[in-house]
DNA sequence: ATAATTTATTGACCGCTGTTTAATATATTT
DNA sequence: AAATATATTAAACAGCGGTCAATAAATTAT
C-alpha cells in the first residue's frame, strides 16, 4: 500500500466528507464545508471529485465495501448452515445501518437512483454526471457481489438441508434483502404509540427475524437440518 | 365541497408540481418552473405553500391519501380472508408504485425523515421547516391510520385461520410492510445479467408472493382457512 | 542545471435556485 | 367610502454548486 500523495488527500477529502455526512446529513453538508474542514480551498475538492455527487458515491463505495464485508465474513464462518448465515445476515445488517446510519442512507438512495436507472421511463431523471462517475460503475459491481453471496447462502441453505428445498435460490434471497432493507426503513417509524391499538414494538427485532426464518424453513417440516461442516470445534 | 378560490389555486400549484415532479423528479423542479407552469408569480407559490420542501409534503400527502385508498379498498372487500387481504396489499402496492413512481418515492422519501425524526440523535438533521409544516402532521397519521389497517388484516386471518395464530399482528404486518417497501426498493436493480451466476427475475414477483403467503401461513398446516363472511354472491 | 511539462492549488467569479420583501392591486368588511 | 384583509407581482438577496484563469510545486526531458 504506496499511498501516493494523491490516493493520501483524495482519502483525507473522502473522510471529511464522511464525517460531515454523518453529523448533518448530506443535503446539508456544503462543499465550502468539506473544504474548509479539510483545510483546502473549494477548487481543489473538484480536481478530487467531480463534483458532490460524485464524492457521494465516493462515500456510498466505503459503505457498500463495508456492507459486502459483512457478507463476506458471515459466509466465510464454517461450521454454520444457510439458515444461520442468513439470519446472521439480517441482525448483522440491522446493527451495521444502527451504528452507522449515514452510511445506511447512502445505500438506500443508491439502490434508488440503481432503480431509476433500471427503468427506461425515469431514465433521464438522474443526475447525468452521477453515471459518468467511476464510483458509480464499481458500486454496481459491488451491489451484485454482495446479490451473489446473499444466493449462495441460500443454496448453501438448501443443500445442508436447513432451507426448504422448492425455493429458488435468487428469488429467495432478493425476498430476505426486501425485508431487511424494508426493515431499516420502517424500524423507527413503526415505534409510535396509540390509544386504539397497542403497538409493541420497541422489540420489533426478535419477531422479524422469527418470521424470516419461518419463511426460510416452510411449511413443510420434514427433513431435519443437516449440518453440512462440523468442522474445527 | 365550496372549494374557495383559494382552494382552487392551492389545488392548482400542487397539480403543476405532481405533474413536474412525475416528470423531471423532485430535485431537478424548480420553484420557477412550478409558478411558470401554474402561469403565477414565483412569489406567489411560496403564498400558497411555505416552501419547496412544504409542497413536497402536500404532494406525499396525496400520495398517502391514495395509499390508504388502496389499504381501505382492500379491507373494505367482503368475503376474503385475511391472507388474501394481505397478498392483495403487496399485489396492490407493487401495482401502485409501478403506475405511479413519483408517489412511491415520495412515501419512500417521507419514511426515511420519519426515520430521523425518531432517531434523537439525527433529530438535528431534518431541516426545520419541515416539522412546521402542516402538511408533515397530517402525514404522521395517515402513515398511522395504514399502519392500523394493516394490523386488523392480519388480526382478521388470525381468526378466520388463514394466518398462524402465534403470530403478534402488529410485528407481523409491520414485517409484511417491510418485505413490500424493502422489494419496491430492489426490483428494478436485481434485473442484472450476470455470466457466473443466471438472475431470472424479471418475474420475480409471483415467487415474492408466494415467499410471503407461506411465511404467514406458518409451518403448521393444521388448520384449514375458514372463510369468515361467505356474504354478498 | 535548466527548460519544459505535468500536476496541485488557489481565490475570485458565475449562474442557478430557494426564499424574502416591499409595493400594489383586488376583494371583503365596516 | 374608508379601512382592513387577502392576493399578486417583480425585484432583490443570499447561499451554494460548479468553473476558470492564474500560479505555484513537482516531475520529466534536454
Amino acid at each position: 500500500m504506496p499511498s501516493s500523495p494523491r490516493e493520501k488527500k483524495t482519502r483525507l477529502i473522502l473522510d471529511v466528507a464522511i464525517k460531515l455526512f454523518s453529523q448533518k446529513g448530506y443535503a446539508a453538508t456544503t462543499m465550502d464545508d468539506v473544504a474548509k474542514t479539510a483545510g483546502i480551498s473549494k477548487g481543489l475538492s473538484y480536481f478530487y471529485f467531480k463534483n458532490k455527487e460524485d464524492l457521494y458515491m465516493a462515500v456510498t463505495k466505503k459503505a457498500f465495501d463495508e456492507l459486502k464485508g459483512v457478507f463476506r465474513e458471515i459466509f466465510k464462518q464454517k461450521g454454520r448452515n444457510g439458515l444461520e448465515m442468513l439470519t446472521d445476515l439480517a441482525s448483522s445488517y440491522i446493527s451495521f445501518a444502527h451504528s452507522n446510519s449515514m452510511y445506511n442512507d447512502a445505500i438506500l438512495n443508491f439502490m434508488g437512483i440503481m432503480q431509476q436507472y433500471t427503468q427506461e421511463e425515469n431514465h433521464g431523471q438522474i443526475h447525468p454526471l452521477i453515471l459518468e462517475s467511476e464510483h458509480f460503475k464499481k458500486l454496481l459491481d459491488i451491489h451484485h457481489d454482495c446479490g451473489k453471496l446473499g444466493i449462495q447462502m441460500v443454496s448453501q441453505g438448501i443443500k445442508d438441508g436447513s432451507i426448504r428445498p422448492e425455493l429458488q435460490p435468487e428469488v429467495t434471497f432478493y425476498t430476505v434483502w426486501s425485508m431487511i432493507i424494508g426493515y431499516e426503513r420502517l424500524t423507527g417509524p413503526v415505534a409510535y404509540e396509540d390509544k386504539d391499538i397497542k403497538i409493541h414494538l420497541d422489540n420489533w427485532k426478535p419477531g422479524f427475524i422469527k418470521l424470516l426464518q419461518d419463511m426460510l424453513k416452510g411449511t413443510i417440516q420434514a427433513q431435519k437440518p443437516q449440518v453440512v461442516q462440523a468442522s474445527l470445534f
